[in-house]
RNA sequence: GGGCGAGUGGCGAAACGGCAGACGCGCCGGCCUUAGGAGCCGGUACCGGCAACGGUGUGAGGGUUCGAGUCCCUCCUCGCCCACCA
């Protein structure tokens, strides 16, 4: 950068200008625009798919367009450019594509209260965030972006709703929402307090059950657990396993006994991980959503068991399954009869128990599992040993469950089974089960199908169309994509507003004409983000979602980088999205990427997550004004580990800044002699000038092996504490008898290279000087060959 | 409640099981300056000492080891996730 008459620069201030021992300073005003421009002109970062050099896709999470873009992105995108740069030194086409996640809740809450079109509030927060994507100087390719609610991406996920149909991994069941009368469907967060109120009118909230659509993931649950061909971090390969739960144990079949107002024979199938310990089992508890409790139910206890099952319905399965809290429950005055025994046990219905796991009711062995304990123990219920050590058969259970079984245990109480071990006479109970038709060895999962259905307007739209005698049609194809209207008035509501629209609502029966519904329901914004990186590699293509040949040559994605607040859901639907698209025969690939990185989540400095509303929110265009992107990017990466994050301060930032400046002045003026520097013009410690340039020699190269290290390991704090420690020695040589020669000039070499991709605008600016100078040719330090390390 | 992480100077943080605190901020001192909220050099874990040096130190308590910030157990505190926020 020359000094621009119009931006004085500390440096070319006229009461400056007397004083020639000054250094040029860098001016990042200046240099970090021209640069960006050039980049751009040159077509840098357009990645040529069909290039043969060895690919790299590297992706990262797209944003969401909140319309408050905060550091925090930046702390997300910064080295992940920093990443792809790394590569391309390496000589590989990298891939680093950029789209918006741009369906969702804020838009409409944004729309309903400021009376606007969602589309609107949307575009309008997208494009301001590629302005400050871009100022940050990453190395997206712009062309290859993906916004989802556009209608040429949203279409192909109605063509793969439609797929999975035919497929037979999409089907409809009922299952219940949190509901406002007012205001519909509450999310989760919409819903306030222990009393559990509407966010937005303050009406109780209700559970209402509404048909809806499900994938049918479960299938894909022992797959997901082999986590042979994908690389996550430890905790995020833990939290996917614990999610998927398999459990290992029997069905059960017991059958209801008769009585005064039921005839039995009933089968009532209970799963247990425990089945060694049947003999225990003492009552039994059902599901207050379990289907057979209506009919169960005796008539003397009918108003009781439906005031506790709406009751239960008013919480939250978190709520139900804390184990510290009070057991709750009521009989239903009927037994069932346990297959092995014969004994009858009272059947309770209690909201420990839930309707959507295993098959929505228990056997309850108080003596060895902590919760039927608790249950026991609050009913005055009998508790019965079947497992102990020997010796200890007699001894009574008081102080809780006895659920631990090691080998030296043996079956108690338990008929013919007594004295086997507890693995042993597990087995055989079963196996005798089996053979009577009453049982058989059995897995669940706590993993359930993906409900995908959302009843909101700002999504796509779900495919189908009711008709009264052909029932839930899907579209035809050619007939998608089924549009979002533009025209829409939320009336002041939450209510989805498709549901008024009778334009959208009215359409023929695709198979008879007869007029009929469209469903009003749109889809999880997960579907979108399941498939989107396929999308980024043909993101126009008109005949088909995906260009399977692009498809077969980038991915799976080598490197995905995203928060780690996305560890099970989203990394978990995308898993199981690419192994749909395999079982549609689309692709052979198992799993959607090879490895993936979490960083941490910068907070505010409150400690609090960034939003608008907060009013915590780290505006990045400031920093970049006052440092420059360079120093706000190298800053992002020093606060830390990447994978931590943690609350932002910008203290510090000075320093980072300050180190940029020595470089600029070690780069352009390795003669000067600090004045300040008492020793300036001297080698340190007497060094003769052989050991000296040795010494710059082993700083360089070492840092160089360390540096590299680093960025492979995405280290990038130490990456620049070491940079700066390079930096520090060589301004220890600067002015000596040593300075400016081959031993340094070499250094400052490494220097830039090893900076550039974390500082892509001041190296770009240096070694653009370094080649004039030498009477070079330019050409951008982001496609210089990345160094070999010597250490001779 | 459950799952997953994290606790190290005044602060952000380093540290293949091997001299704890690299690097940076802040602070203190010096230099250079008409000036300094610029730049440069030096110091800085804590307690004691002018100093050499001595003692104490990685959330608490136990354990493994010749040796533990690091590995194991118990506990405390904080963060993230728990299926309609994305």
């Amino acid at each position: 950068m020359t000094a621009d008459a119009t931006k004085p620069t500390r440096s070319d201030r006229p009461d400056r200008a007397d004083r020639p021992d000054r250094v040029e300073r860098y001016d990042h005003l200046a240099t970090e625009p021209k640069w960006q421009q050039r980049w751009d002109e040159l077509g840098l970062y357009k990645t040529k798919l069909d290039d043969t050099r060895k690919a790299y896709y590297l992706l990262t999470m797209y944003p969401y367009p909140s319309g408050d873009l905060h550091i925090g992105h930046w702390y997300i995108k910064t080295p992940t450019d920093a990443i792809a740069r790394f590569h391309r030194m390496h000589g590989e086409n990298v891939f680093l594509p950029i789209g918006f996640d741009a369906f969702g809740l804020p838009a409409e809450n944004a729309a309903i209260k400021n009376k606007i079109n969602p589309r609107d509030w949307t575009m309008r927060n997208i494009e301001n965030m590629r302005r400050q994507l871009r100022s940050m100087g990453a190395t997206f390719d712009w062309d290859s972006e993906v916004v989802t609610a556009d209608p040429e991406y949203y279409k192909w996920n109605q063509w793969f709703f439609l797929q999975f149909l035919k497929a037979g991994l999409a089907y409809r069941q009922k299952s219940p929402v949190d509901w406002c009368p007012n205001d519909g469907t509450l999310a989760r967060e919409q819903v306030e307090g222990v009393e559990r109120r509407c966010w937005r009118c303050g009406a109780k909230v209700e559970k209402r059950d509404l048909e809806q659509w499900y994938l049918r993931v479960t299938k894909y649950a022992d797959e997901l657990l082999d986590f042979s061909e994908i690389q996550f971090p430890d905790p995020i390969r833990i939290q996917q396993t614990n999610w998927i739960g398999r459990s290992v144990g029997a069905e059960i079949v017991f059958e209801t006994a008769p009585s005064a107002s039921h005839a039995g024979g009933e089968p009532l199938r209970v799963f247990t991980t425990r089945p060694d310990t049947l003999f225990g089992a003492t009552f039994m508890v059902i599901a207050p959503e379990h289907p057979l409790v209506g009919s169960l139910t005796a008539p003397e206890k009918q108003a009781q068991v439906e005031a506790y099952i709406a009751k239960a319905q008013a919480q939250t399965e978190i709520e139900r399954l804390s184990t510290d809290r009070e057991k709750t429950g009521v009989s239903i005055g009927a037994d069932a009869i346990n297959p092995v025994n014969g004994e009858r046990i009272p059947i309770f219905v209690a909201d420990y128990v839930l309707g959507g796991y295993g098959t929505g009711a228990i056997m309850a062995v108080p003596a060895h599992d902590e919760r039927d304990y608790a249950f026991a123990r609050q009913f005055n219920l009998p508790i019965r040993r079947v497992v102990a050590a020997p010796g200890d058969e007699a001894a009574a259970v008081d102080g809780g469950a006895y659920s631990a079984h090691s080998d030296d245990e043996r079956l108690v109480n338990s008929g013919e089974y007594s004295g086997l071990t507890a693995d042993e006479g597990g087995r055989r109970i079963v196996a005798m089960l089996e053979a009577q038709g009453k049982g058989k060895a059995a897995v669940t999962y706590r993993l359930r199908d993906w409900l995908i259905s959302r009843q909101r307007y700002w999504g796509t739209p779900i495919p189908i169309i009711y008709c009264p005698t052909h029932g839930a049609v899907p579209v035809p194809e050619s007939d998608l994509p089924v549009r979002l209207p533009d025209e829409v008035d939320y009336e002041g509501s939450g209510v989805n507003p498709l549901t008024r629209d009778e334009k959208f609502l009215n359409v023929p029966c695709p198979i008879c004409g007869e007029p009929s519904k469209r469903e009003t329901d749109t889809m999880d914004t997960f579907m979108d983000s399941s498939w989107y990186w396929y999308r980024y590699l043909a993101p126009k293509k008109q005949d088909g979602p995906i260009d399977l040949d692009l498809m077969e040559g980038w991915t799976p994605v080598a490197q995905y980088t995203g928060g780690a607040e996305h560890a099970v859901m989203h990394l978990l639907y995308a898993r199981e999205f690419t192994k749909m698209l395999r079982d549609l025969g689309m692709t052979q690939q198992n799993e959607p990427w090879r490895r993936v990185f979490n960083q941490g989540q910068i907070l505010g400095m409150d400690g609090e997550r960034m939003s608008k509303s907060r009013g915590n929110v780290q505006d990045p265009d400031e920093l970049v004004t006052k440092y420059g992107a360079d120093t706000v990017r190298l800053f992002l990466m020093f606060m830390g580990p990447w994978d931590q994050g943690g609350p932002w301060s910008p203290t510090g930032m000075g320093g980072v800044h300050r180190f940029i400046q020595r470089v600029w002045a070690l780069a352009m003026d390795p003669t000067y002699r600090e004045p300040g520097d008492p020793a300036a013009g001297t080698l340190p410690d007497g060094q003769s000038q052989e050991a000296a340039r040795a010494a710059i020699r082993a700083a360089a190269h070492r840092t160089l092996r360390d540096v590299t290290a680093d960025y492979e390991a995405f280290h990038f704090n130490t990456m620049v504490a070491k940079l700066m420690e390079l930096a520090n020695t060589l301004f220890r040589y600067r002015g000596s008898s040593v300075a400016g020669g081959p031993e340094w000039d070499e250094a400052i070499q490494l220097l830039l290279l090893m900076l550039a991709p974390a500082a892509p605008h001041v190296t770009e600016e240096l070694w653009s000087r370094r080649l004039a100078a030498r009477g070079e040719a330019w050409s951008s330090i982001h496609t210089a060959r990345w160094p070999e390390v010597d250490q001779a």
